[in-house]
DNA sequence: TCCATTTTTGACAACACCGTCAAGCTATGC
DNA sequence: GCATAGCTTGACGGTGTTGTCAAAAATGGA
């Protein structure tokens, strides 16, 4: 293999990933990338042929880690203990950084400019699996216990939920007041634990 | 008064508002606005001063509106029925046009470009009016009967969560899936119609 | 050592944007 | 009818953006 790469990719994609998500993708430039990374405009246009494609490689990324956490999040025995922590967990990322900077795939959902087709299809594909394993660990029977509206329904509430949230960080920047509404969110969701009065069914 | 404006103000504040609806704050250009009213660049700047005043001029119209369509949905009687109301209208708000214009208020709070101190002041007053109109409707007698949590708390929750259908739908362009998820909150929300045994108190 | 291949670099064209400004126009009030 | 204040118009300077390209540099293999 000969002229090799003379950038750190992983690196490189890091701080792509870093830029996009603190100014948002149709405000972010090429140049932009270009200060963030060290790496010049023409190599970037080089490596990765456009910004969208470009903008892609970093997401998945971002997107394989997002839901790998999601999952450690919600794997907690105790299933108001696991959407507590889910929530949690996407408030505190959505909130680090000074200033906090959001989230990226609601930010880019939300981008007029991001109307690429692959880009609305890399945004579903990871709202999809997000939705589908909170469908799984609500489905759980410890969950399916207490919840007051079937699982599937219920999964696809908290994920519209955390979009909401992300929403009224960006207005009042509030992390306590997210948490609180979240925590109401889930006490209305679950119902009571159920006092067993023996080893009954 | 020599000099008059030549422009229909009303007009053009319309049409500077659907723009802004359409291609949001940010992605907006003061050409966009010079076309799409028909008023020259010039005269904008002249009567308006920037961009961003010309904006909250647009912007106070619409939130006027929205908080007064909203009062006018949760005004039934059937607290479940206002609730249901509520989302429906605030869905067909942001799935009118082709394609869909969203959600001005979302849009423009996820807008990166959209930092100004007045324009996230102005969110947030619309938003806070708007909890409020729903806590007030979420206090009275045939509401509080069925909520599983505090009016103050699910007006909060339903505010959340009806930025979060703004962004879902923006992912899926699909209004019945958000009318879907809104209903299951809603039964989640408001408990069972209580069995009414007799005119006890 | 030298060649072939890829990357890097800096410059370029084309376009869009913002905000300003001087000159021209218009309508009101005298 | 005319002066004048305010609106309109078109052009300008400066900046930022995207994507391209030819030339230079780097590198592994023959």
């Amino acid at each position: 293999m000969v002229g090799q790469r003379q950038f750190d990719e992983k690196q490189t994609l890091d701080r792509v990933l870093e830029t996009f998500w603190n100014k948002g993708y149709g405000a972010t430039s090429m140049q932009d990338l270009a200060t963030a990374t060290g790496v010049q405009r023409g190599s970037l246009y080089n490596a990765y042929r456009d910004k969208e494609t470009l903008f892609l490689r970093a997401f998945q990324g971002y997107a394989d880690q997002f839901l790998a956490d999601a999952v450690d999040a919600l794997a907690h025995p105790d299933a108001e203990q696991a959407l507590r922590r889910f929530f949690d967990f996407t408030i505190t990322s959505m909130t680090a950084g000074t200033p906090t900077r959001g989230c990226l795939t609601t930010k880019t959902a939300t981008d007029e400019r991001a109307d690429g087709e692959r880009i609305q299809a890399a945004l579903r594909s990871l709202l999809d699996n997000l939705e589908r394993v909170l469908q799984e660990r609500l489905s759980l029977e410890d969950a399916t216990a207490r919840l007051v509206i079937p699982p599937a329904e219920a999964a696809r509430v908290v994920i519209t939920m955390t979009r909401g949230t992300v929403v009224m960080e960006r207005v009042y920047q509030d992390p306590d007041r997210l948490r609180g509404t979240a925590g109401s969110l889930i006490s209305a969701l679950l119902a009571p634990v159920p006092v067993r009065s023996g080893p009954g069914t």
